[in-house]
DNA sequence: AATACTATCTATAATAG
DNA sequence: TCTATTATAGATAGTAT
């Protein structure tokens, strides 16, 4: 596309390189847009860019994050010790909520206390080695606002489409709570 | 693009749909590549569809999951109870890491519980109105393989880059773990 | 960083198999 | 569903502002 063909490779001229992200940002959010338009699919967009390599995979291991993900992605059956299995199991529903929501608020605590003794120790480089102003994460939500016969949905009716979205990006907000978002849509 | 202009607006035919579908999600997903192969960006692209709205907006509203995000979104400083603070405070960094696993390991298997429950009561739609069977979800993670002289990194180099994008693809399999992943590349 | 132009390249709608 | 073809619509590299 264009006045000459190109090689798809890395850019390293710096202006260049602006100027082609920029149109082809564009063009892809087009592009997903149109497809959300006619499929009524959903569709999230998360760009990263400028973190640091070898200081993710160091804190990575640190933390052991990948195999502790790996291991509650695999589990079909979590171990629990006698004593949870008797707690939880003497527990109804709305008693499991409540459970649920403490430990839940327990964990967003420990989170962001962790993340302040970080800062501590090391106050540009976060738990997953992306450096705090260089590293800029976009996040872009597409969804279909048209019916199939075509005029725009209502607004009440928009925003409930948009609930499962704002879950999943909230999750990777929370996740990435150190890092600045430079846009979100 | 193609034979005849098109207005961008829901399909309603489903073999159109398909074909459409099937098309553009290719050039979708090219595009993000050619991006990523010249930006040096990493994207990922969720798609979501065939999901309930109206089973997902009274789940959240049961669970109160936006409420919740939110808040824990805007805390600058978390709240917490004297006794929280000096259990907290006397910990150091390694025993915070401690605590931090097993409060995680308590929240997963609370997650898996509830799942269940959950299930006991309504086996075909999970906690964000997703139904099983009817409901995919897409991942799909782009990044450049290539140095920006040309020739494409080596195998350990690639690893280490997926790392980040591992992170978050389990972030969000974790967050839907009842829901059937079509595809993660 | 954003916008405009335009020659040229790329994607895809319509169609057939 | 998948694949191939092709006419046309759409995207964008190069360039200037």
């Amino acid at each position: 596309m264009g006045k000459r063909k190109i090689e798809i490779k890395k850019i390293s001229d710096k202006k260049t390189l602006k100027v082609t992200c920029s149109k082809r940002r564009k063009g892809l959010f087009r592009k997903a847009d149109d497809f959300c338009s006619k499929t009524g699919a959903h569709i999230a967009i998360i760009t990263f860019s400028g973190f640091n390599l070898e200081a993710s995979q160091e804190r990575r291991e640190e933390v052991g994050l990948s195999e502790k993900e790996n291991e509650s992605l695999e589990r079909e059956e979590v171990y629990m010790s006698d004593d949870e299995k008797e707690l939880l199991e003497g527990m109804g529903l709305n008693d499991l909520k409540q459970y649920a929501l403490w430990v839940e608020d327990q964990r967003n605590k420990l989170i962001w206390k962790i993340e302040n003794r970080k800062r501590g120790e090391s106050c540009t480089v976060d738990w997953l080695g992306m450096i705090k102003g260089s590293t800029s994460v976009d996040l872009k939500r597409f969804g279909t606002n048209m019916r199939e016969d075509g005029p725009r949905r209502d607004e009440e009716e928009r925003i409930m489409h948009e609930g499962l979205f704002e879950y999943v990006m909230m999750t990777i907000i929370r996740t990435f709570s150190n890092v600045v978002f430079r846009t979100i849509v």
